[in-house]
DNA sequence: ATGCATTTGTTCGTATGTATC
DNA sequence: AGATACATACGAACAAATGCA
Protein backbone atom coordinates (compact mmCIF):
# COMPACT_ATOMS: atom_id res chain seq x y z
CA UNK A 1 0.00 0.00 0.00
CA UNK A 2 0.66 3.75 -0.01
CA UNK A 3 3.64 4.65 -2.38
CA UNK A 4 3.64 7.51 -5.35
CA UNK A 5 0.24 8.55 -5.94
CA UNK A 6 0.45 9.35 -9.26
CA UNK A 7 -1.64 11.69 -10.75
CA UNK A 8 -3.99 11.65 -14.19
CA UNK A 9 -1.84 13.60 -16.90
CA UNK A 10 -4.09 15.67 -18.93
CA UNK A 11 -2.82 16.95 -21.74
CA UNK A 12 -2.47 20.59 -21.95
CA UNK A 13 -2.72 22.04 -25.32
CA UNK A 14 0.37 24.57 -26.37
CA UNK A 15 -2.08 27.60 -26.75
CA UNK A 16 -3.56 26.80 -22.91
CA UNK A 17 0.15 27.23 -21.56
CA UNK A 18 0.51 30.35 -23.60
CA UNK A 19 -2.57 31.81 -22.17
CA UNK A 20 -2.08 30.85 -18.86
CA UNK A 21 1.53 32.68 -18.89
CA UNK A 22 0.38 35.85 -20.33
CA UNK A 23 -2.64 35.78 -17.79
CA UNK A 24 -0.45 35.43 -14.95
CA UNK A 25 1.94 38.08 -16.38
CA UNK A 26 -1.02 40.62 -16.42
CA UNK A 27 -3.04 39.34 -13.23
CA UNK A 28 0.40 39.68 -11.16
CA UNK A 29 0.93 43.17 -12.36
CA UNK A 30 3.88 42.14 -14.35
CA UNK A 31 1.94 43.99 -17.80
CA UNK A 32 -0.05 47.34 -16.65
CA UNK A 33 -3.22 48.04 -18.42
CA UNK A 34 -2.11 50.45 -21.73
CA UNK A 35 1.67 48.57 -22.34
CA UNK A 36 1.45 45.99 -25.11
CA UNK A 37 2.93 41.94 -25.69
CA UNK A 38 5.39 41.45 -28.46
CA UNK A 39 3.98 41.24 -31.74
CA UNK A 40 2.60 37.51 -32.81
CA UNK A 41 5.53 36.26 -34.47
CA UNK A 42 8.22 37.91 -31.56
CA UNK A 43 5.72 35.37 -29.34
CA UNK A 44 6.01 32.66 -31.36
CA UNK A 45 9.99 32.74 -30.86
CA UNK A 46 9.53 33.23 -27.06
CA UNK A 47 7.21 30.25 -26.46
CA UNK A 48 8.76 28.11 -29.45
CA UNK A 49 5.21 27.67 -31.40
CA UNK A 50 3.96 28.14 -34.53
CA UNK A 51 1.98 31.70 -35.28
CA UNK A 52 -1.45 29.53 -35.72
CA UNK A 53 -0.97 28.50 -31.76
CA UNK A 54 0.13 32.20 -30.53
CA UNK A 55 -3.06 33.31 -32.11
CA UNK A 56 -5.50 30.76 -30.51
CA UNK A 57 -4.05 32.07 -27.58
CA UNK A 58 -4.36 35.13 -28.21
CA UNK A 59 -7.99 35.11 -29.33
CA UNK A 60 -8.38 33.20 -25.53
CA UNK A 61 -7.34 36.60 -23.72
CA UNK A 62 -9.01 38.79 -26.03
CA UNK A 63 -12.40 36.56 -25.23
CA UNK A 64 -11.32 36.91 -21.22
CA UNK A 65 -11.27 40.79 -21.90
CA UNK A 66 -7.38 40.76 -21.30
CA UNK A 67 -5.90 42.49 -24.31
CA UNK A 68 -7.01 43.73 -27.75
CA UNK A 69 -5.24 43.46 -31.17
CA UNK A 70 -5.72 45.25 -34.43
CA UNK A 71 -4.54 44.61 -37.60
CA UNK A 72 -1.44 46.38 -38.51
CA UNK A 73 -0.77 48.14 -34.98
CA UNK A 74 2.80 47.62 -34.82
CA UNK A 75 2.95 47.91 -31.18
CA UNK A 76 1.56 44.49 -30.94
CA UNK A 77 -1.33 43.78 -28.77
CA UNK A 78 -2.48 46.16 -26.20
CA UNK A 79 -3.06 45.24 -22.59
CA UNK A 80 -6.69 46.65 -21.54
CA UNK A 81 -7.58 48.18 -18.18
CA UNK A 82 -10.21 46.46 -16.11
CA UNK A 83 -13.34 45.50 -17.43
CA UNK A 84 -17.15 43.82 -16.56
CA UNK A 85 -17.31 43.33 -20.32
CA UNK A 86 -16.16 39.76 -20.10
CA UNK A 87 -18.39 39.12 -16.67
CA UNK A 88 -21.46 40.80 -18.43
CA UNK A 89 -21.31 38.26 -21.50
CA UNK A 90 -21.14 35.50 -18.93
CA UNK A 91 -23.81 36.63 -17.50
CA UNK A 92 -25.94 36.89 -20.55
CA UNK A 93 -25.01 33.88 -22.05
CA UNK A 94 -25.96 32.44 -18.20
CA UNK A 95 -29.27 33.94 -18.70
CA UNK A 96 -30.13 32.46 -21.97
CA UNK A 97 -28.57 29.35 -20.98
CA UNK A 98 -29.46 28.09 -17.51
CA UNK A 99 -33.15 30.20 -18.56
CA UNK A 100 -33.18 32.34 -16.16
CA UNK A 101 -36.61 33.81 -15.55
CA UNK A 102 -37.12 37.36 -15.94
CA UNK A 103 -38.37 37.63 -12.43
CA UNK A 104 -35.29 35.99 -10.76
CA UNK A 105 -33.25 39.02 -12.13
CA UNK A 106 -35.40 41.30 -10.70
CA UNK A 107 -34.98 39.14 -7.38
CA UNK A 108 -31.07 39.79 -7.69
CA UNK A 109 -31.94 43.10 -8.79
CA UNK A 110 -33.46 43.64 -5.46
CA UNK A 111 -31.56 41.93 -3.45
CA UNK A 112 -28.16 43.87 -4.84
CA UNK A 113 -29.96 47.40 -4.98
CA UNK A 114 -31.32 47.09 -1.17
CA UNK A 115 -27.76 46.27 0.19
CA UNK A 116 -26.81 48.75 -1.48
CA UNK A 117 -28.61 51.79 -0.57
CA UNK A 118 -28.25 50.23 3.09
CA UNK A 119 -24.95 50.50 3.18
CA UNK A 120 -24.90 53.84 1.10
CA UNK A 121 -27.39 55.16 3.85
CA UNK A 122 -24.60 54.41 5.92
CA UNK A 123 -21.26 55.16 4.80
CA UNK A 124 -22.30 57.60 1.94
CA UNK A 125 -20.44 60.68 1.73
CA UNK A 126 -22.54 64.35 1.73
CA UNK A 127 -20.98 64.62 -2.22
CA UNK A 128 -22.84 61.33 -3.07
CA UNK A 129 -25.62 62.25 -1.62
CA UNK A 130 -25.74 65.89 -3.96
CA UNK A 131 -25.61 63.38 -6.89
CA UNK A 132 -28.41 61.36 -5.91
CA UNK A 133 -30.46 64.62 -5.13
CA UNK A 134 -29.76 65.75 -8.75
CA UNK A 135 -30.21 62.63 -10.15
CA UNK A 136 -33.70 62.70 -8.66
CA UNK A 137 -33.91 66.17 -10.22
CA UNK A 138 -32.87 65.21 -13.44
CA UNK A 139 -35.77 62.34 -13.83
CA UNK A 140 -37.99 64.69 -12.88
CA UNK A 141 -37.22 66.92 -15.70
CA UNK A 142 -36.77 64.41 -17.73
CA UNK A 143 -40.84 63.34 -17.54
CA UNK A 144 -41.50 65.71 -19.93
CA UNK A 145 -38.55 66.23 -22.00
CA UNK A 146 -37.18 62.89 -23.96
CA UNK A 147 -38.41 59.52 -23.28
CA UNK A 148 -34.45 58.03 -22.63
CA UNK A 149 -33.51 60.84 -20.50
CA UNK A 150 -35.58 59.32 -17.97
CA UNK A 151 -34.40 55.96 -18.02
CA UNK A 152 -30.59 57.70 -17.85
CA UNK A 153 -30.90 59.96 -15.02
CA UNK A 154 -32.52 56.58 -13.13
CA UNK A 155 -29.37 55.25 -13.62
CA UNK A 156 -27.46 57.33 -13.00
CA UNK A 157 -28.92 57.44 -9.49
CA UNK A 158 -28.64 53.68 -8.61
CA UNK A 159 -25.04 54.27 -9.72
CA UNK A 160 -24.45 56.58 -7.23
CA UNK A 161 -25.76 54.34 -4.54
CA UNK A 162 -23.96 51.25 -5.55
CA UNK A 163 -20.87 53.40 -5.90
CA UNK A 164 -21.37 54.63 -2.55
CA UNK A 165 -22.14 51.71 -1.01
CA UNK A 166 -18.14 51.08 -0.86
CA UNK A 167 -18.09 47.66 -2.57
CA UNK A 168 -17.10 47.18 -5.96
CA UNK A 169 -18.43 43.88 -6.67
CA UNK A 170 -22.11 45.03 -5.46
CA UNK A 171 -21.30 48.05 -7.83
CA UNK A 172 -20.02 45.86 -10.98
CA UNK A 173 -23.21 43.03 -10.81
CA UNK A 174 -25.67 46.10 -10.08
CA UNK A 175 -24.25 47.10 -13.40
CA UNK A 176 -24.42 43.92 -15.36
CA UNK A 177 -27.62 42.72 -13.50
CA UNK A 178 -29.55 45.89 -14.14
CA UNK A 179 -28.37 45.83 -18.23
CA UNK A 180 -29.78 42.51 -18.75
CA UNK A 181 -33.00 42.79 -17.31
CA UNK A 182 -33.13 46.39 -19.27
CA UNK A 183 -32.26 44.86 -22.23
CA UNK A 184 -34.81 42.12 -21.83
CA UNK A 185 -37.89 44.65 -21.53
CA UNK A 186 -36.46 47.61 -23.54
CA UNK A 187 -39.44 46.45 -26.25
CA UNK A 188 -42.59 46.47 -23.78
CA UNK A 189 -41.41 49.71 -21.59
CA UNK A 190 -41.53 51.73 -24.86
CA UNK A 191 -45.66 50.76 -25.64
CA UNK A 192 -46.75 51.43 -21.86
CA UNK A 193 -49.59 54.12 -22.46
CA UNK A 194 -49.58 54.49 -18.91
CA UNK A 195 -46.18 55.85 -18.55
CA UNK A 196 -46.09 59.09 -17.35
CA UNK A 197 -48.24 57.60 -14.20
CA UNK A 198 -44.85 54.49 -13.93
CA UNK A 199 -42.43 57.92 -13.96
CA UNK A 200 -43.87 60.11 -11.62
CA UNK A 201 -44.52 56.98 -9.25
CA UNK A 202 -41.15 55.80 -9.75
CA UNK A 203 -39.92 59.50 -8.97
CA UNK A 204 -41.82 59.44 -5.90
CA UNK A 205 -40.67 56.04 -4.91
CA UNK A 206 -36.87 57.49 -5.34
CA UNK A 207 -37.68 60.56 -3.61
CA UNK A 208 -38.56 58.57 -0.53
CA UNK A 209 -35.36 56.34 -0.69
CA UNK A 210 -33.73 59.49 -1.28
CA UNK A 211 -34.89 60.64 2.11
CA UNK A 212 -34.40 57.97 3.75
CA UNK A 213 -30.76 57.54 2.76
CA UNK A 214 -30.19 61.37 3.97
CA UNK A 215 -31.54 60.39 7.13
CA UNK A 216 -28.84 57.44 7.57
CA UNK A 217 -31.74 54.95 8.25
CA UNK A 218 -30.06 51.97 5.99
CA UNK A 219 -33.07 49.50 6.64
CA UNK A 220 -35.71 51.42 6.08
CA UNK A 221 -34.35 52.84 2.34
CA UNK A 222 -33.44 49.10 1.68
CA UNK A 223 -37.55 47.80 2.20
CA UNK A 224 -38.24 51.34 0.43
CA UNK A 225 -35.94 50.43 -2.84
CA UNK A 226 -37.24 46.80 -2.64
CA UNK A 227 -41.05 47.85 -3.22
CA UNK A 228 -39.90 50.31 -5.58
CA UNK A 229 -38.61 47.99 -7.46
CA UNK A 230 -41.22 45.75 -7.04
CA UNK A 231 -43.71 48.20 -7.92
CA UNK A 232 -41.92 49.52 -10.94
CA UNK A 233 -40.79 45.64 -12.63
CA UNK A 234 -43.99 43.73 -11.46
CA UNK A 235 -46.13 44.56 -14.06
CA UNK A 236 -43.48 42.98 -16.44
CA UNK A 237 -43.06 39.17 -14.73
CA UNK A 238 -45.63 36.10 -15.03
CA UNK A 239 -48.43 36.23 -12.36
CA UNK A 240 -47.21 32.51 -10.83
CA UNK A 241 -43.91 34.39 -10.34
CA UNK A 242 -44.63 37.33 -8.74
CA UNK A 243 -44.70 35.86 -4.99
CA UNK A 244 -41.41 34.51 -5.24
CA UNK A 245 -40.50 38.67 -5.63
CA UNK A 246 -43.05 39.65 -3.01
CA UNK A 247 -41.33 36.75 -0.91
CA UNK A 248 -38.61 39.58 -0.33
CA UNK A 249 -40.71 42.36 1.04
CA UNK A 250 -41.60 43.06 4.36
CA UNK B 1 -29.32 69.05 -40.97
CA UNK B 2 -31.33 65.83 -40.34
CA UNK B 3 -30.48 63.30 -42.85
CA UNK B 4 -29.38 59.36 -42.34
CA UNK B 5 -27.61 58.73 -39.22
CA UNK B 6 -24.67 56.59 -40.21
CA UNK B 7 -23.14 54.81 -37.97
CA UNK B 8 -19.25 53.60 -37.68
CA UNK B 9 -18.51 50.65 -39.54
CA UNK B 10 -16.99 48.78 -37.05
CA UNK B 11 -14.71 45.45 -38.98
CA UNK B 12 -16.08 42.59 -38.00
CA UNK B 13 -13.48 39.50 -38.12
CA UNK B 14 -14.49 36.26 -39.64
CA UNK B 15 -13.78 34.47 -36.50
CA UNK B 16 -16.16 36.58 -34.51
CA UNK B 17 -19.27 36.04 -37.52
CA UNK B 18 -18.28 32.59 -36.86
CA UNK B 19 -18.76 32.53 -33.16
CA UNK B 20 -21.62 34.69 -33.57
CA UNK B 21 -23.88 31.96 -35.52
CA UNK B 22 -22.07 29.02 -33.18
CA UNK B 23 -23.20 31.27 -30.06
CA UNK B 24 -26.27 31.97 -31.53
CA UNK B 25 -27.34 28.41 -32.33
CA UNK B 26 -26.54 27.15 -28.80
CA UNK B 27 -28.50 29.50 -26.80
CA UNK B 28 -31.50 29.83 -28.79
CA UNK B 29 -31.49 26.15 -28.69
CA UNK B 30 -30.86 25.06 -31.97
CA UNK B 31 -27.90 23.10 -31.14
CA UNK B 32 -28.72 21.14 -27.30
CA UNK B 33 -26.03 20.35 -24.91
CA UNK B 34 -24.94 16.88 -25.68
CA UNK B 35 -25.42 17.48 -29.89
CA UNK B 36 -22.20 17.84 -32.04
CA UNK B 37 -21.06 20.10 -33.98
CA UNK B 38 -19.79 19.69 -37.63
CA UNK B 39 -16.17 18.65 -37.74
CA UNK B 40 -13.76 21.91 -38.38
CA UNK B 41 -13.55 20.42 -41.98
CA UNK B 42 -17.18 20.36 -42.79
CA UNK B 43 -17.27 24.08 -40.41
CA UNK B 44 -14.95 25.70 -43.25
CA UNK B 45 -16.93 24.57 -46.12
CA UNK B 46 -20.50 26.23 -43.99
CA UNK B 47 -18.59 28.85 -43.45
CA UNK B 48 -16.33 29.38 -46.50
CA UNK B 49 -13.18 30.31 -44.57
CA UNK B 50 -10.19 28.57 -43.73
CA UNK B 51 -9.27 26.15 -41.21
CA UNK B 52 -7.53 28.77 -38.92
CA UNK B 53 -10.41 30.71 -38.53
CA UNK B 54 -12.53 28.09 -37.78
CA UNK B 55 -9.74 26.68 -35.26
CA UNK B 56 -9.80 30.54 -33.58
CA UNK B 57 -13.92 30.61 -33.49
CA UNK B 58 -13.35 26.91 -31.60
CA UNK B 59 -10.64 28.51 -28.92
CA UNK B 60 -13.34 31.41 -27.96
CA UNK B 61 -16.47 29.18 -27.53
CA UNK B 62 -14.36 26.75 -25.77
CA UNK B 63 -13.25 30.01 -23.34
CA UNK B 64 -16.59 30.96 -22.74
CA UNK B 65 -17.60 27.13 -21.79
CA UNK B 66 -19.88 25.93 -24.88
CA UNK B 67 -17.89 23.72 -26.23
CA UNK B 68 -15.25 21.08 -25.92
CA UNK B 69 -13.42 19.65 -28.53
CA UNK B 70 -10.93 16.72 -28.14
CA UNK B 71 -8.32 15.22 -30.73
CA UNK B 72 -8.99 12.32 -32.64
CA UNK B 73 -12.88 12.40 -31.55
CA UNK B 74 -14.47 11.61 -35.07
CA UNK B 75 -18.01 13.54 -34.26
CA UNK B 76 -16.75 17.19 -33.91
CA UNK B 77 -16.89 20.01 -30.73
CA UNK B 78 -19.34 18.74 -28.18
CA UNK B 79 -21.83 21.13 -27.06
CA UNK B 80 -21.66 21.29 -23.44
CA UNK B 81 -24.14 21.61 -20.70
CA UNK B 82 -24.43 24.91 -18.84
CA UNK B 83 -21.86 25.48 -16.38
CA UNK B 84 -21.45 28.33 -14.55
CA UNK B 85 -16.87 28.00 -15.07
CA UNK B 86 -17.10 30.71 -17.64
CA UNK B 87 -18.61 33.03 -15.03
CA UNK B 88 -15.99 31.60 -12.53
CA UNK B 89 -13.08 32.09 -14.50
CA UNK B 90 -14.60 36.08 -14.83
CA UNK B 91 -15.39 36.76 -11.92
CA UNK B 92 -12.15 35.28 -10.16
CA UNK B 93 -9.95 37.43 -12.71
CA UNK B 94 -12.19 40.94 -11.61
CA UNK B 95 -11.24 39.71 -7.78
CA UNK B 96 -7.60 40.09 -9.07
CA UNK B 97 -7.47 42.78 -11.93
CA UNK B 98 -10.37 45.02 -9.95
CA UNK B 99 -8.53 44.54 -6.63
CA UNK B 100 -10.88 43.07 -4.25
CA UNK B 101 -10.47 43.14 -1.31
CA UNK B 102 -11.35 39.86 1.16
CA UNK B 103 -13.83 42.12 2.98
CA UNK B 104 -15.84 43.33 -0.55
CA UNK B 105 -16.13 39.55 -0.95
CA UNK B 106 -16.94 38.71 2.12
CA UNK B 107 -19.61 41.45 2.56
CA UNK B 108 -21.27 40.31 -1.05
CA UNK B 109 -21.25 36.40 0.74
CA UNK B 110 -23.44 37.96 3.33
CA UNK B 111 -25.71 39.92 1.06
CA UNK B 112 -26.14 36.46 -1.21
CA UNK B 113 -26.31 34.26 2.09
CA UNK B 114 -28.66 36.21 3.50
CA UNK B 115 -31.25 36.61 1.32
CA UNK B 116 -30.97 33.49 0.08
CA UNK B 117 -31.81 32.09 3.60
CA UNK B 118 -34.26 35.09 3.94
CA UNK B 119 -36.07 33.14 0.93
CA UNK B 120 -35.32 30.18 1.80
CA UNK B 121 -37.09 30.49 5.26
CA UNK B 122 -40.57 31.43 3.18
CA UNK B 123 -40.09 28.88 0.35
CA UNK B 124 -38.19 25.93 1.44
CA UNK B 125 -39.71 22.55 1.05
CA UNK B 126 -40.03 20.15 3.99
CA UNK B 127 -36.96 18.12 1.91
CA UNK B 128 -34.98 20.61 1.99
CA UNK B 129 -35.52 21.89 5.47
CA UNK B 130 -34.43 17.89 6.80
CA UNK B 131 -31.16 18.28 4.05
CA UNK B 132 -30.16 21.21 6.18
CA UNK B 133 -30.68 19.36 9.74
CA UNK B 134 -28.64 16.61 7.92
CA UNK B 135 -25.63 19.26 6.64
CA UNK B 136 -25.36 20.79 10.27
CA UNK B 137 -25.82 17.45 11.72
CA UNK B 138 -22.91 16.11 9.56
CA UNK B 139 -20.91 19.19 11.02
CA UNK B 140 -21.41 18.14 14.58
CA UNK B 141 -19.95 14.34 13.49
CA UNK B 142 -17.34 16.41 11.48
CA UNK B 143 -15.68 18.57 14.30
CA UNK B 144 -13.60 15.30 15.53
CA UNK B 145 -13.63 12.97 12.38
CA UNK B 146 -11.51 15.13 9.65
CA UNK B 147 -10.64 18.00 9.01
CA UNK B 148 -11.71 18.66 5.68
CA UNK B 149 -15.36 17.19 6.25
CA UNK B 150 -16.41 20.22 8.60
CA UNK B 151 -15.80 22.79 6.07
CA UNK B 152 -17.60 20.09 3.36
CA UNK B 153 -20.54 20.00 5.52
CA UNK B 154 -20.86 23.71 5.58
CA UNK B 155 -20.85 23.97 2.44
CA UNK B 156 -23.63 21.65 1.51
CA UNK B 157 -25.75 23.84 4.05
CA UNK B 158 -25.44 26.75 2.34
CA UNK B 159 -25.71 25.00 -0.97
CA UNK B 160 -29.56 23.50 -0.41
CA UNK B 161 -30.23 26.69 1.32
CA UNK B 162 -29.22 28.53 -1.91
CA UNK B 163 -31.48 26.08 -4.01
CA UNK B 164 -34.23 26.31 -1.61
CA UNK B 165 -34.21 29.97 -2.41
CA UNK B 166 -35.47 29.17 -5.51
CA UNK B 167 -33.39 31.57 -7.44
CA UNK B 168 -30.86 30.26 -9.50
CA UNK B 169 -28.67 33.32 -10.12
CA UNK B 170 -28.02 33.87 -6.47
CA UNK B 171 -27.70 30.01 -6.47
CA UNK B 172 -24.76 29.80 -8.80
CA UNK B 173 -23.35 33.20 -7.62
CA UNK B 174 -23.37 32.28 -3.95
CA UNK B 175 -21.40 29.45 -5.07
CA UNK B 176 -18.85 31.48 -7.53
CA UNK B 177 -18.08 34.03 -4.97
CA UNK B 178 -17.72 31.28 -1.51
CA UNK B 179 -15.31 29.23 -3.45
CA UNK B 180 -13.22 32.38 -4.12
CA UNK B 181 -13.24 33.83 -0.72
CA UNK B 182 -12.17 30.19 0.12
CA UNK B 183 -9.42 29.79 -1.86
CA UNK B 184 -8.35 33.56 -0.29
CA UNK B 185 -8.12 32.13 3.16
CA UNK B 186 -7.39 28.22 2.50
CA UNK B 187 -4.08 29.07 4.06
CA UNK B 188 -5.24 30.88 6.96
CA UNK B 189 -7.76 28.38 7.49
CA UNK B 190 -5.44 25.27 8.47
CA UNK B 191 -3.25 27.24 10.99
CA UNK B 192 -5.54 28.32 13.59
CA UNK B 193 -5.27 26.94 17.06
CA UNK B 194 -8.57 27.88 17.99
CA UNK B 195 -10.12 25.87 15.68
CA UNK B 196 -12.35 23.39 17.51
CA UNK B 197 -13.80 26.62 19.43
CA UNK B 198 -14.86 28.16 16.13
CA UNK B 199 -16.24 25.05 14.62
CA UNK B 200 -18.24 24.78 17.91
CA UNK B 201 -18.98 28.50 17.68
CA UNK B 202 -20.35 27.63 14.01
CA UNK B 203 -22.34 24.67 14.44
CA UNK B 204 -24.32 27.35 17.23
CA UNK B 205 -25.26 29.79 14.72
CA UNK B 206 -26.25 27.38 11.77
CA UNK B 207 -28.21 25.67 14.59
CA UNK B 208 -30.38 29.31 15.12
CA UNK B 209 -30.33 29.88 11.34
CA UNK B 210 -32.00 26.82 11.12
CA UNK B 211 -34.10 26.99 13.50
CA UNK B 212 -35.46 30.71 12.32
CA UNK B 213 -35.63 28.67 8.76
CA UNK B 214 -38.07 26.22 10.39
CA UNK B 215 -40.11 28.71 11.96
CA UNK B 216 -40.42 30.61 8.73
CA UNK B 217 -39.12 33.71 9.93
CA UNK B 218 -36.73 34.85 7.58
CA UNK B 219 -35.34 38.36 8.65
CA UNK B 220 -34.59 36.33 11.60
CA UNK B 221 -32.77 33.96 9.98
CA UNK B 222 -31.25 36.22 7.47
CA UNK B 223 -29.99 38.73 10.71
CA UNK B 224 -28.40 35.82 12.09
CA UNK B 225 -26.91 34.50 8.78
CA UNK B 226 -25.06 37.79 8.51
CA UNK B 227 -23.99 37.69 11.62
CA UNK B 228 -22.40 34.13 11.30
CA UNK B 229 -20.74 35.11 8.64
CA UNK B 230 -19.37 37.88 10.58
CA UNK B 231 -18.12 35.91 13.42
CA UNK B 232 -16.53 33.54 11.21
CA UNK B 233 -14.86 35.62 8.74
CA UNK B 234 -14.03 39.13 10.70
CA UNK B 235 -10.41 37.62 11.85
CA UNK B 236 -9.36 36.98 8.60
CA UNK B 237 -10.65 40.96 7.18
CA UNK B 238 -8.18 43.99 7.67
CA UNK B 239 -9.18 45.50 10.92
CA UNK B 240 -9.95 48.59 8.74
CA UNK B 241 -12.22 46.85 6.59
CA UNK B 242 -13.99 45.79 9.25
CA UNK B 243 -16.55 48.46 9.86
CA UNK B 244 -18.26 48.07 6.52
CA UNK B 245 -18.83 44.78 7.37
CA UNK B 246 -20.39 45.44 10.52
CA UNK B 247 -22.66 47.99 8.56
CA UNK B 248 -24.32 45.35 7.06
CA UNK B 249 -25.46 44.03 10.76
CA UNK B 250 -28.64 45.45 12.84
C1' DA C 1 0.61 64.39 -47.56
C1' DT C 2 3.12 60.03 -49.38
C1' DG C 3 5.50 55.88 -49.22
C1' DC C 4 7.48 52.30 -46.77
C1' DA C 5 8.20 48.76 -43.55
C1' DT C 6 5.89 46.03 -40.29
C1' DT C 7 1.94 43.80 -38.27
C1' DT C 8 -2.31 41.52 -38.10
C1' DG C 9 -6.06 38.88 -40.56
C1' DT C 10 -6.66 35.06 -43.40
C1' DT C 11 -5.72 31.24 -46.41
C1' DC C 12 -3.59 26.94 -47.83
C1' DG C 13 -0.72 22.83 -47.45
C1' DT C 14 1.41 19.35 -44.60
C1' DA C 15 2.78 16.38 -40.88
C1' DT C 16 1.66 14.06 -36.50
C1' DG C 17 -0.74 11.93 -32.69
C1' DT C 18 -5.14 10.05 -31.27
C1' DA C 19 -9.82 8.18 -30.77
C1' DT C 20 -13.28 5.22 -32.88
C1' DC C 21 -14.94 1.46 -35.65
C1' DA D 1 -4.66 -4.92 -35.57
C1' DG D 2 -5.70 -1.83 -39.24
C1' DA D 3 -8.15 1.80 -41.50
C1' DT D 4 -10.33 6.03 -41.13
C1' DA D 5 -11.41 10.49 -39.63
C1' DC D 6 -10.35 13.74 -36.40
C1' DA D 7 -7.90 17.54 -33.79
C1' DT D 8 -3.37 19.49 -32.97
C1' DA D 9 0.44 21.94 -34.62
C1' DC D 10 3.67 23.86 -37.92
C1' DG D 11 5.10 26.83 -41.83
C1' DA D 12 4.68 29.69 -45.91
C1' DA D 13 2.18 32.95 -48.32
C1' DC D 14 -0.85 37.06 -49.54
C1' DA D 15 -3.98 41.02 -48.51
C1' DA D 16 -5.35 44.74 -45.62
C1' DA D 17 -4.35 47.94 -42.11
C1' DT D 18 -1.42 50.69 -39.21
C1' DG D 19 2.34 53.70 -37.66
C1' DC D 20 6.29 56.30 -38.84
C1' DA D 21 9.73 58.69 -41.38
Amino acid sequence: MGGPRFEPVRTVRAYERVVEQVEEAIESGALSPGERLPSERELMVQFSVSRSTVREALRVLQARGLVRSRPGDPNGAEVLPFSPAALHKSMTTLARVAELSLAELVQFRMVLDSSAVLLAARLRTDAELAEMAAAVSAMRDAVEAGRDAFGEADVVFHDVVARASGNKLIQICTDVVRSIVLKLISEKLADADDREALMRQSIRHHEEVLAAVRAGDGPLAAQLSRKAMYDYYAGYVQADERSALRALLD
